[in-house]
This record gives C-alpha cells, structure tokens and sequence, in this order.
RNA sequence: CGGGGCGUGGCGCAGUCCGGUAGCGCACCUGCUUUGGGAGCAGGAAGUCGCAGGUUCGAAUCCUGUCGCCCCGACCA
C-alpha cells in the first residue's frame, strides 16, 4: 500500500478537548474522528487496528469452543421487562421513543449487552441436557446511555463489544459452568497477551449474585477511572470494590474517658463535627444505617472509611442492602438522620474490625444535635458482630500483611458467573437428565474492543507518538522513501516494498513528495513498529536503514536483505510482545 | 443530574470588556526553489463568528433564549 494511495490526516496539534493522551494521539494520528459526544468514526487506519483486534478476539474465542452469531442492536423492550432491568439499567437503556405511545419505536431499545435476547434464544432451542455446554458470542456494537463519555474512547456511548455467553445446567461437574468459566479466563488472557497489553486479571465484586464469580482484565494506565488493588508482594491483587484488608492492630491508645454527650447543633456531618470538636475523623465512629427487605441493619466504620455495601451485605448474609429511608433513620434512632450511634440503640449491628480497636471515640448519640465522647467499644456498646465491611483505603495491608498499593487503570474484559439470573427471570429451562426442566446456570463474558485500542495506545506512547504492538498496529512497517524525485530510491523503496508484502509483512511506502524530517515525524506519530528508511544517501553506501520504534535501535543492512530481517523481526515481535 | 469552562475556515488561537462589517499560525491549492528530522518565496481558495430572537443606523462583540462540546462530581450490567 502506498501512502499517496491512502489516507491518513495527521494532525501536528491535539485538539484542545482531548485531555487524555490515547485520545490526542489517536486523533493526531488521524485514526478517529469524533461524530457527536461519545460515538467516534474509526478511520482506515483506525479501522485496520480495531479489525486485527477483532481478528485475535475471534480466533481465541474460535479456538475455545465458543459459537460465533449475530444478534441486533434492537431489541424489543418486553425483554427487558421480563427481567426487569428497564427499571434497573435507567437511562442506561438508550429507548428509540418518538412517535405516539403505540409507535414501534416505543416498544425498541438498542442493546447495552445481549442477556436478555440470548437467553431467548436458548428458551427457543435449547431443550435438553445433551446440547449442553454451549457458548456463543458475538462481535456487535453496543449502545449505553452513559451520563457523561469521556477520555476519546474509553468511555462512549456506541462501541464495539465481544460479549459471550455460556448455558450450562451443571456448575461444578464435567461441562459445568466453571469449566468454561476458566476456559473463558485463560482465553482472555491469550487475547489480552497476544495484543501486547500489561494486563492484570483481578477479582472483581459480582454484585447480588454473591460468590467469587468475577474477574475483570485490568490494564493500569492514568487515563482510567477504575482502581486496581494489590499487594506489594504481588501475592494479592482485587479491584477497589472487592480487595480484602487485614484486621488492623489495637494501638492500644485509649485513657478510658468517660462517655460524655456534646451539644452539636446542626452538626450532622462527620466533617462538621470533626471540626467542630477538633476531632481527627478517625477518632469518630460512623453510624450507617440500612436496610434490607424492610429490616434495618446498622453498618459501624471509621469516620474516614467508607462503607463497602458489596461486604456489608455479605457480611449481613442478604442479597444487597440499601440506604434506609429518612423515616426509618428517625424511627430507630428517634433523632434527626445524622446522629446516629451504637449507643443503646436496637438493631442489628455490624461493625467494620477498624471499630473494634478504637477507644475514646465520637458517635452520634441518637439524639437529634447531640453527640458522644469518649464511646468505647465493648465498654459501651456491644459487639455482637464484626466484619471486613469497608472500603480499602492508602495505608491499608492485604490478608496476608503486605501492604497494599493502588493503581489507576481501564477495565478491558470481565468474565462473570450469572447464575440463574436470567434463566430463572425468563423462564428459561432444560430437561435434565431426570427429565425435570432447570434454569440454564449462564455466564458471561465480555471485551470492549475500542478499549484495547485505546489502553494499548496509553501503555505504548511516548512524547512523538504512538509506539504499537506489533499485533495490532495498522501497519507493521512504514518505508520511509527521501527525496521522491531520486530514480534509484522510487524504484528500490518499490522493489523493497514488494519483497516486503511476499514476504507477508503488512507494510505501507510512504511515497509522498515530502521532505525527510516530515515523513519521519509522521512514521513516529502513527507509530508503525519499524521503519525502513530508503534514501540517496544510504543507497550510494547501498544500504537501508531498519529502525525499531519502541527501542530506536537501527539496523543497516543491503536493500535485499531488508524483507527478511523484517519479517523476522515481525515473528519476533509478535511472539515476544505477548504478555 | 449538580458545578465549571468553551463554541470564530479541517486544527490551534486572537478579536468580545469598550459595537463600525473578521485576523494570525498550521494544514490545503498553483508556481519556482528546496530534500536525512515537521523548508523558503510568491500567489490563491476556504468562515452568514453554534442557532434563534431582541436592542441599534450598524452586532462575532450588548441582552434574552436555546443547542452543542469538554472538564470535575454523582451514576456505571
């Protein structure tokens, strides 16, 4: 492919919108072009990487056993009403809407994730245990009303997803859900590897449905909204919503105040009365109060942690829980919401283990506009029920008393057991080999396409451009052709360029009439893994220069030579970028 | 949805406070020169200043409304 023949409008300035550098670069690099907020034009050279993406996604999800389809992005809304995830998704759920109330276009949604219309299809033909296991996936772009797209296209609103699911009626036995569960894993980290990206696998939070059911793919970048935990000996690692902490040590710092009740009028914040009474907010018993099915429960942490629900409710053994109303806090406190403490109050009480070695701490007193010092719990309250129920926060140890480090990063796939959910919802069943209809138990599976686009780009960039994988780069070589009116470069730039493709090297010849520093500058923008430099100068010592993007190295070898050596350093590339 | 910022050729910006009929750099077109790190000179094309009202002899500029985009936060199967 010549350049001349191709088209890529590189930019010398970002915009001033773009903020991250995968989206600064990707724009200067002339592979997206913004259409409205959150949805994006991939380009040719864009589109070339997404498609290489999209080839190793299909060829290991191929080579796992899963079944290849194509579902629409429109779907009707009576499935969503079946499993009630209209109300849960919100505004999520992009609705076509317009026209009258009896409109089509009322009773359509574009697709956020394909559950729903799967496991339909499943209902249709799947009847009987021996079909099973089946996993079937597809490559199909997804809609989500997100509030607010941001960072290019790390987060928009139409994107590509590789999204599977797998039906099962066994979890553990032969061809049960585990089984493919792990097999999705280890199919994800191929992908992950095979695109080059330092991806970290990391126990994830799986919501009501309970269990170690979840994993999402990390990769750690600055540029992301998510936060990965692990710990400094690389023994435990967990996203922010799920890492575990060890118990905190007893400091043994109380004097054994007297519990003593503080006017604080209108003080109902942990903020406010901490500087109120000059009070540091770890020194302060936060009181929070839930419920679940109607039934309150207390959740006790430091002022300057924050409640994990996701433990909490786990803890608590219900399936989640929810802030309580107002009314309820009033009711069980008989004070204002924002003074409440464990003091005399009856309910059931969980408290974070932080709570259990604090002394001489401020609560709420359960009493509108007053407060308690000098609380000690055990003397003063008592622990029924302690648990890990907090957030992790900087400071914090893993289980096993390694310290904890926190990393930014974007999320690329996440693997999930869904259980029943969706089967149960939609009535959804198999014969099994009793002959008696069970729920499909599902998981499901999914990869956001742009996102590796993008995560690569952040993990592989530097102050000239973009420095690719050699798997999924547009292009795996540029020919940097100086000075166009020479005969002799045209014709051995050509002649390099052909022996190039024989050889199966993805290369594009920059052929345009340009000076050298400017096609340089461009070749490092666009960031193709190596570069083969054919000029007067190196031809009159009759050699090309091959230089590797990412180490800068070069190489000078005879032009007859070039198209070998760089379709092994291609192999190579490939085989050792694989993480 | 709350808070903030910004809309002027493809991109980056000035001009807005103080109203007088739109300018700079990059990119683009033509010609000549130049060719190993984003060339030089000359000429040229391209913007109803987001949109709609209003004030005014006159609006990019002032007023009102509206739309869009970006950032922070809330939210995120």
């Amino acid at each position: 492919m010549k350049w001349t023949q191709y088209f890529i409008p590189t930019q010398k300035e970002a915009p001033a919108d773009a903020v991250v550098p995968s989206h600064q670069l990707m724009i200067r690099a002339g592979l997206i072009r913004q259409v409205v907020a959150g949805a994006y034009s991939y380009l040719p050279l864009g589109y070339r990487s997404l498609r290489k993406i999209e080839a190793i996604v299909r060829e290991e999800m191929d080579a796992a056993g899963a079944l290849e389809l194509n579902m629409p992005a429109m779907h009707p809304i009576e499935l969503w009403e079946q499993t009630g995830r209209v109300e849960a998704m919100g505004d999520v759920l992009v609705r076509l809407g317009g026209g009258s109330g009896d409109d089509w276009r009322s009773r359509v949604v574009l697709g956020p994730t394909h559950e729903e219309v799967i496991t339909e299809h499943a209902r249709a033909f799947v009847n009987s245990y021996k079909q099973l296991p089946l996993t079937f996936y597809q490559i199909q772009t997804k809609f989500r009303g997100e509030a607010r797209p941001k960072s290019g296209v790390l987060r928009t609103r139409e994107f590509l997803m590789k999204d599977a699911y797998s039906f099962h009626l066994a979890k553990e036995e032969a061809g049960g859900l585990d089984e493919t569960y792990e097999r999705m894993y280890g199919a994800y980290s191929t992908i992950f590897g095979r695109c080059g990206l330092p991806y970290v696998p990391v126990e994830a939070e799986s919501g009501p449905i309970g269990g170690d059911a979840s994993h999402e793919f990390m990769v750690p970048t600055d540029a992301g909204e998510d936060y990965l935990v692990r710990a400094e000996d690389g023994e435990y690692r967990a996203n922010l919503e799920r890492a575990e902490v060890a118990p905190l040590d007893d400091k043994g710092d109380g004097t054994d105040q007297a519990m003593a009740e503080v006017h604080t009028p209108g003080l109902g914040t942990i903020d406010e009365v901490s500087n109120f009474l000059k009070c540091e907010p770890c020194r302060m018993i936060k009181t929070i109060i839930y419920e679940s099915e109607g039934e309150p429960i207390v959740a006790l942490v430091r002022g300057d942690h924050a409640v994990n629900e996701s433990k909490f409710a786990r803890a608590a053994g219900v399936p989640f829980v929810e802030p309580a109303s107002p009314e309820l806090i009033t009711k069980l406190t008989k004070a204002d919401v924002g003074f409440a403490g464990p003091v005399a109050l009856d309910a059931r009480v969980i408290a974070d283990q932080a709570v259990t070695v604090m002394h001489d701490a401020v609560t709420g007193a359960n009493k509108t506009d007053h407060h308690l010092t000098g609380v000690n719990p055990g003397r003063d309250f008592e622990i029924k029920s302690s648990a890990d129920i907090r957030m992790a926060v900087e400071g914090d140890r893993a289980p096993n008393g390694s310290p904890l480090v926190f990393e930014k990063c974007i999320e690329v796939g996440h693997v999930f057991k869904l259980g029943t959910k969706y089967s149960s919802a939609m009535e959804a069943t198999c014969l099994d080999q009793n002959g008696r209809p069970q729920p499909f138990i599902m998981g499901c599976y999914g990869i956001g396409l742009n996102r590796i686009m993008a995560a690569a780009i952040e993990s592989f960039h530097d102050d000239r451009g973009i420095c690719w994988p050699m798997a999924i780069a547009p292009f795996q070589a540029v020919i940097c052709a100086l000075d166009m009116r020479e005969e002799t470069v045209v014709k051995v730039a050509g002649e390099v360029h052909d022996q190039l493709v024989a050889a199966g090297v993805d290369v594009l010849l920059d052929d345009r009439d340009a000076r050298p520093g400017f096609k340089f500058k461009d070749a490092e923008l666009v960031g193709f893994p190596i570069r083969i430099t054919v000029g007067k100068r190196g031809l009159a010592e009759g050699i090309a220069e091959i230089q590797n993007r990412r180490t800068g190295d070069v190489q000078k070898v005879a032009p007859d030579a070039v198209a070998d050596i760089v379709a092994k350093m291609v192999e190579d590339a490939i085989r050792e970028e694989r993480t």
